[in-house]
DNA sequence: TGTCCAAATTCATCTAGACGACTAGTGGTC
DNA sequence: GACCACTAGTCGTCTAGATGAATTTGGACA
């Protein structure tokens, strides 16, 4: 078998046939990296240069990428061309998550960047989850991990305001959370449940975790409990799903 | 506070700002949700309607509600319209996890239908996780799950065929899979580990599922074992995300 | 009353063209 | 050698119009 793209034969597509143009398009190009065509990294051909090869709009091969880069299979760039995805972090969600050490299993460098850090009232569903009264403050720390470099999930954590009051400094010291809660007196601490669900990600989220728009993330929520039950805080994290893969053991 | 619709004010979209117009009608139209403009369930106006109010080309409009519905907002329906989206099921993962118990919990009527049961030879990846020599037969089974009529997951079994002969002819019986490997002779199985993903679907993912190509899916690779040990299946189910919402208890 | 067909409505796909925005290189100036 | 302006290449956004496909509506007809 030779390595050649070998779909865009120029007849190979079936106008009027009840199945999209893009969505034939799609196809070809993902069976062209399936078969090894593209190897991982490289850089496929212009949009120009596949909507002339397969004799369509540049429009059509357009939409016909969007969808390959939703699947995970390419990254799409600006003003650089599309590149064929690479590896795949696997991310361990059990009680003691931490995400150092999660990284460093993986012989991964791990990186922390605290990018805000808040006071808000809890609403409703907050307030409920982290056992308070609606109203009362929350301190709110937007972080975003990396290993090696590499933006993995974007955390939004809510913790009770009267019992961390100290915990904005100590971040701005040093964006560990599980240092700074230890130096709160909460020396251990345990996840008790996690949802996840997938979207697609707010523009903002997009460019923080470095991922295109087009491509889902996934979205999980974790409360986590100190020794005696009481809820420590609710984090939202938000996961590049073409990079991640959220493991659990059981 | 009234509720309507308060974005589409002719004059609010910024042009030649840096921020795409079709992003702008996005963030109008989702704040309106949000606001409560329109109740879930309750019917959007029409592409035309919009273009018309936001003074924009229906296509920019289109690319504005493509993306509500990504972020699970919305449902689009092909000659019908756009509606708002309503209500999420929790999906417990845990080393018992049984769809239909899942289901029954949270007082709905689970429902399952297999699709597809065939055989096929293990690749390297599928052998390895079966524990058995690459090329050796198993048995893949396509089955849909429903909760109140409703798909939730569509999920693809691999069993070691020459341990589960007779699997195919049980689940033409009954499509359960649990009632199936009982009848095989392992009345008790749990779940090892469970990986969890997520991208954009196939087109017969999103008509199985009945969810729109542009909203993402979850997909979580489960490997299940016997009290002995030995790998029973592996699993991949695709949840519709803006369906289902997965839970890890731990 | 019930059935069936045609029209109207609404979303889906494709084409065409223009221009903006970002990247990476090229060559010049200091 | 450092810096800057320019340029070509490439993807991103927007407009415009035509046609197809799915669904609903409403009237004709038995």
């Amino acid at each position: 078998m030779t390595d050649a793209p070998t779909s865009p034969q120029p007849g190979g597509l079936a106008r009027r046939e009840g199945v999209a143009l893009w969505r034939q398009i799609q196809q070809a190009i993902e069976a062209d990296i399936a078969a090894g065509a593209y190897k991982p990294g490289a850089r496929l051909p212009t949009e120009a240069e596949l909507a002339a090869r397969f004799a369509v709009n540049r429009h059509t091969i357009r939409r016909a990428m969007e969808e390959v880069e939703g699947r995970g299979l390419i990254r799409i760039e600006q003003g650089r061309g599309s590149f064929v995805a690479e590896d795949v972090l696997d991310y361990r969600l059990g009680p003691r998550t931490r995400f150092s050490e999660n990284i460093r299993r993986q012989n991964r460098e791990p990186e922390g960047r605290l990018l805000r850090v808040a006071e808000m009232a809890a609403d409703a569903t907050l307030a409920e989850a982290l056992g308070i009264r609606r109203g009362r403050a929350v301190i709110v720390a937007e972080r975003l991990a990396l290993a090696d470099g590499r933006p993995v999930v974007l955390g939004t954590h809510h913790f009770p305001a009267a019992r961390f009051r100290q915990l904005p400094a100590l971040l701005a010291v040093n964006p560990s959370i599980s240092a700074a809660l230890a130096a709160c007196g909460v020396p251990d601490y345990r996840r008790l449940v996690t949802r996840i669900t997938a979207r697609l990600p707010t523009p903002e989220e997009a460019v923080l975790l470095q991922q295109s728009r087009a491509r889902p993330i996934l979205v999980a929520e974790a409360v986590n409990i100190d020794p005696s039950g009481a809820v420590v805080d609710v984090t939202f994290g938000r996961y590049a799903a073409g990079r991640v893969q959220l493991v659990v053991d059981s």
